[in-house]
Formats: structure tokens, C-alpha cells, sequence
DNA sequence: TCAAGTAAGGGTCATTACAACCCTAAGTCC
DNA sequence: GGACTTAGGGTTGTAATGACCCTTACTTGA
């Protein structure tokens, strides 16, 4: 009969971790065509000692859950996300071997550029999201998540410019769109759709040097995006089967 | 460097709770439409001693999280959900005066039936789901949070039939989506959007006894639902702005 | 200097999803 | 038997979407 918010756990040993899974896009050089990575980090303690697992840590005294994320992400892999948000709590009493783990688990968003500068070496390496070794714990089972949520989240929402830069033509944003849902657009309706949706504000700048007509610059409209994540904002999510 | 997976907080004093947001539908006599109702139980400890919260405790040693909310729900308000899923993690470091507690919250729906049989006492009772008073913690934002969700997942997901019984007529039906949508559909439009999707079987019953011409009663399509909840399945969310 | 090549950027058209609306069916109630 | 009520089926107009076409404006190569 009692909210029980304030009692501690019967059993001490439950670790709360907070983790991320964050993407960035990569061009291949062969086809041309972008597609979707993500960094992780090799275990060097049991258990799962040298998997590969995702960036994260433990959760500081009095940091927010969201903070955690951001701030264990940039311990381990150097980069600061465009987009965060909360993915999922995962706390199945199996998951983890010894004492158990609680997971809130976080996915984000980071221009490729961004990408390239962080950090890379023998214990954090890129890898294309959907080709994946066996990971630590069950963390291919969070990345599938992760990435099914953005596929998704991608379809409603205008999370696709934290891929890029400040600004972008509508080819490059197109080009983002079609690396995530992994199938061609037809360029003409696409440039409808986002005109439409006013998520997007044309520059007068335009792109000089190319081989063709020079594209015009867009710019996200930032008048709408407000808050971007969870609770706090009702402009984040919307549909699945 | 490292995952974090199995190293244990700094701080030892971060206790996780788990709470759910359990909704049912209650049909006012005077206007005779159903509106969204959920229960609330009085805190009888500091802080906030007195004020309602959400039903909820502390995560078992051995327990998964969904099984702990069901758990918890099931003894402070005798309640069994018939939908349940993971709503989000409130771990701000602040939403709690006193030692540090991050909640992992439910949300969930219950039969009208079930709900008329659970145990309402002094210390549980069922409050109209817009309208609350000032709650404990943040209980506030959760609950406006998750009923966001139910509004928002009841309009591309099968989850309706949670709120009735094993069979129900399509008019019963549409009472739900209106109560939760909070306006009337067009019983004709409506009719042909739920048999074109195959979320619901015909059975060969009728209602008699009806002043009118007999309605027939259907049954949820369990061969489409299997799981329906979580990272597991691909079945349960979709969109928002 | 000019033709070829390429992507930008604007348009049309057929198909589809959906909302508004109408009409008949099949019971009960008086 | 006639009025009343909801079940349940149908039609129509409109908006969203995908497939496809065409012109524009630049670079490159002959």
C-alpha cells in the first residue's frame, strides 16, 4: 500500500550502468553509397574480457541519467553527440553474468565529420551497424533496437540533420534519409516533402564547383525544435505496428 | 576505455525503484461517455507523506523489470494488467528531495471489469486521468507523459481490446479509441478501417437483447500479436511529430 | 566555342487513404 | 403496426503519395 520510491533494494548489488549507442554515417568508397556505423569499445576485464561493447559507465552521484550518457560517451570515444535520447532500460536478471546490471540505455546521433575527428584506436573501433560481431552482454540485441528506432524515428521526425552540418543541400539530406531506410528516394518528392514540412529554411547560399547546377543551402528551422527529447516534449515520437 | 557494464556506481546510495501508470476507462453516468481513469496510492512516509503517488517498489534481487512492475502493482493496488510496457526511466538527479532514486516506469491497461474488483481502500483510489491533484515526486509529469503515450500509441497500434473483455462488439470498440482520442469517430469509417486491418476476428455471436438490430461480436486476432512489447518485438511503437 | 553530361528544381498524373455523408437492416418498445 | 435506435453497408470528394517528365544551370571535354 506504500509508493515504494524511497526504499532502497532488497538486494544492494544491483549496479545501475548508463550506456550509448551512437551513429554516425560512413561513404563507402566502392559504391558511393552511405550506410550506418557505430563505435564501440573492447572489454579488458571478464566478464565478455576483449568483446567489443557499447561506450558507457557507471552513473555519477548527482548527474542527471542523460548527462551520464553524454559524459561516459565522451570518456570513452571522444565525441559529442547532435541528438540524444533515451532508448530503453534494459534489466532482465540474465542478462549479465555475476551481479547484475541494470542498463538505461541511450542512442544518439553525431555528424560524420564529428566522427572522423574522435578518437580511434586498439580498444575503440567503427563498425557497420547492421554486420556486427557477437558483442559483450546482450548488446547486439540493444544496437538492433537502437537501430530500429532510428530507421523508425527517421520516417516521422527531422532527427536526420544532426547527421550533417549547419548547413546542407537537399541532395545531402536526401542522401541521409536514403543511407538509414537503405532504399533510393525519388529526389523530386523528397524536395516536395520537406518544403512541405516546414523543417527546413532556405539560405541564399548556394554551392559553386560542382558539375552541374549549383544546389541551394538549407538550414534545420530550429523555431521548432524547442526541446527534442522525452518527457518534456511531446515532438519526439510517434508510430510503429 | 572501458564499458561500464560491471563496474558498481560511486555512489552506493542511487536505489532504483520500478512504479507503473496503470490505465482503466470509467463510463460517467450522467453523460454517459467513458473517460481515462488510473489508481494512485497514498504515500504514509516522508517525503511527501500523504500525497498520492504511483504504485510502485523496489526491483527483486532475481527479478526482471517488467515482472517487478507487475509485481509491485499487483500488491499495492491488487491489479492484473492485461498490456504492459516499459514507459521511460526518470532518474533526474533533483525529482527527489533526500537520497538519490532513479524509477524505471510502466504503463500498462486494465479491463473496467478488473478494475471494479481490485481493492479500493483509504490508502488506493482511482482519480480521472486529466485531472489530478498535485502528486508526490514527479509522478505528475510521469502520468501526463504516459497518457501522451496511450494517446498517441492508440492510434496506429491493436492495443484498444486491453480495456475489454475476451470478445466485444465493434461499437464497444470504438468507445475506447473515443474515450482515449477524446472525440467521436464515424462508426461507419470506423468500422471499415478495423476489418480492413486484420486486428480483429469475427465470431459468429450476436448481442441480443439490445433495442436495436443485434450487433455481432468479435475477437482480438492473437495470431498477429505475439509479443508485443520492448526491444523484442518490431510491433509496438511508431510515430510523433 | 559548343555539345554532352549531370544534378537541380519545377511540374503532371494516377493511385490510394480517409473523412463526410447517406441509406437500408433488424431488432425493441409502445 | 409504427416509431425508434443502432448495425452495417455503400458513395463521393479531397488530400497525400509515388512514378514519371521536363527544363534549368552549371562543368567538362572536344
Amino acid at each position: 500500500m506504500v509508493s515504494g520510491e524511497t526504499r532502497k533494494a532488497d538486494d544492494a548489488s544491483v549496479a545501475l550502468a548508463v550506456s550509448t549507442v551512437i551513429f554516425a554515417l560512413r561513404r563507402d568508397e566502392a559504391s558511393g553509397l552511405a550506410t550506418v556505423w557505430l563505435p564501440l569499445v573492447r572489454r579488458i576485464r571478464e566478464p565478455f574480457d576483449g568483446l567489443w561493447a557499447l561506450p558507457g559507465g557507471p552513473l555519477g552521484a548527482a548527474e542527471d541519467l542523460a548527462t551520464a550518457a553524454g559524459r561516459t560517451l565522451g570518456e570513452t570515444t571522444g565525441l559529442i553527440p547532435g541528438y540524444l535520447e533515451q532508448l530503453y532500460a534494459f534489466g532482465n536478471a540474465d542478462r549479465s553474468p555475476g551481479p547484475r546490471v541494470v542498463s538505461i540505455v541511450y542512442w544518439a546521433l553525431v555528424q560524420s565529420e564529428e566522427a572522423e575527428r574522435a578518437s580511434v584506436g586498439e580498444n575503440v573501433q567503427w563498425f557497420p551497424a547492421d554486420d556486427l560481431p557477437a558483442l559483450a552482454f546482450d548488446h547486439n540485441l540493444i544496437v538492433d533496437y537502437a537501430l530500429w528506432r532510428l530507421r523508425n524515428k527517421m520516417e516521422y521526425s527531422r532527427i536526420a540533420h544532426a547527421f550533417l552540418g549547419e548547413t546542407f543541400t537537399l541532395t545531402q539530406l536526401r542522401e541521409v534519409h536514403e543511407a538509414v531506410r537503405g532504399r533510393p528516394l525519388d529526389p523530386a518528392n523528397f524536395r516536395r516533402f520537406i518544403e512541405g514540412s516546414d523543417a527546413v529554411v532556405a539560405t541564399d547560399q548556394r554551392v559553386t564547383g560542382t558539375r552541374h547546377r549549383p544546389p541551394r543551402l538549407y538550414r534545420y528551422n530550429t523555431s521548432i525544435d524547442l526541446a527534442d527529447q522525452g518527457p518534456l516534449s511531446r515532438l519526439n515520437e510517434r508510430r510503429e505496428p
